[in-house]
DNA sequence: GTCTATAATTCGATAGAC
DNA sequence: GTCTATCGAATTATAGAC
């Protein structure tokens, strides 16, 4: 009897997980054009044909290197008040620990796919975690677009165009200037 | 005696302002990469040869396609209950208004040259407004930074990446939403 | 000033040997 | 599973005729 249920991890697999690494540093790092397959096979060590084998093209290759989950924390065990300041520190941890984001933001400019998954992740992830403690479905949506709004601004100038103000600022000073924008988006009014 | 200052348009300006327009509408919609000088060309009913006799390469095309001026208003002629309002106000205007500013952001995100200019506008223009009524120059350069973090990532949800409840809103709600957010980051401290 | 022709690269993708 | 060889297409940029 053969294995149907293979628990033996294939050879490939290492490969693979290389290939993924090499795609989200070079896509972070150049963006969706100018980040070739070529580059990146040589940057996991193997030959060029192993990314198509494996992805089929280049956008299948980027669709598997920009998966990303947000992580974000359970909004109703937050004490209301912490909401802004909570959310800024976790897109701040989250976007320094993985460069997966920023593969996404460089790329989502110029590129239909890539823009796609980032309204995903913002819509969905975020969208789904205000909804945790909102009332109707439309202002919601509209509280975690503004949010979206300031913390792609902020990871923009912060890690893309590196505007020196805000690279100078230390995290607890991003906290304190950005934490109660965040807050007021999420339990504010405008005006 | 001849003209030293000749104020007879030459005949090529027509062709050289034809292009700059065209490589605008091509940069905005494509980015840097995916703008080609052929495509530019095609739009601008010239040859593509034309292009490189006028600008020299496709660098110097963007070069001089992205000049930008904020037309930022004197802000010591604002109230300064109102700044944050009328700033809001005045950017979704200007980027409505141009397409250039759009094709700088889409550029900026894997174009080098593009975020250099970028960084000059916001730093310098944006920079130089909040110096008016400012006191030190370091507060006022993160006061600065702050405001082009929280526009950019306006603008990048909202004519970019075109975040759906972002797009949705008319510009008053945004005015209502982000005036009082930028006033904050102009006037206000941290936490 | 305008265009034709083409050089010189570079890229994504494919075919097939081993 | 891995690699060699290469195709076909597209790009920027140049040389030079008219």
């Amino acid at each position: 009897m053969t294995d149907t249920a293979p628990a033996r991890p294939r050879r490939s697999d290492a490969t693979r997980a290389a290939i993924l690494r090499a795609a989200r540093e070079r896509f972070a790092a150049d963006g969706y054009e100018r980040a070739t397959i070529r580059a990146i096979a040589a940057d996991a060590r193997i030959d060029p044909s192993m990314v198509m084998r494996y992805y089929g093209s280049k956008e299948g290759l980027f669709a598997a290197a920009a998966e990303f989950d947000l992580r974000l924390p359970d909004l109703t065990r937050v004490p209301s008040g912490q909401l802004g300041e909570t959310l800024v520190r976790h897109f701040l941890d989250r976007w320094e620990g993985d460069e997966t984001l920023a593969a996404l933001l460089r790329a989502a400019s110029t590129n239909p796919g890539a823009a796609d998954r980032m309204r995903g992740i913002f819509a969905d992830q975020l969208g789904a975690a205000v909804a945790t403690f909102g009332t109707d479905p439309e202002t919601t949506a509209r509280r975690a677009g503004l949010v979206a709004a300031q913390i792609l601004g902020l990871a923009l100038t912060r890690y893309i165009v590196r505007l020196p103000p805000i690279v100078a600022m230390p995290p607890a000073e991003v906290v304190g200037w950005v934490g109660p924008t965040i807050q007021r988006y999420l339990t504010g009014s405008p005006d």
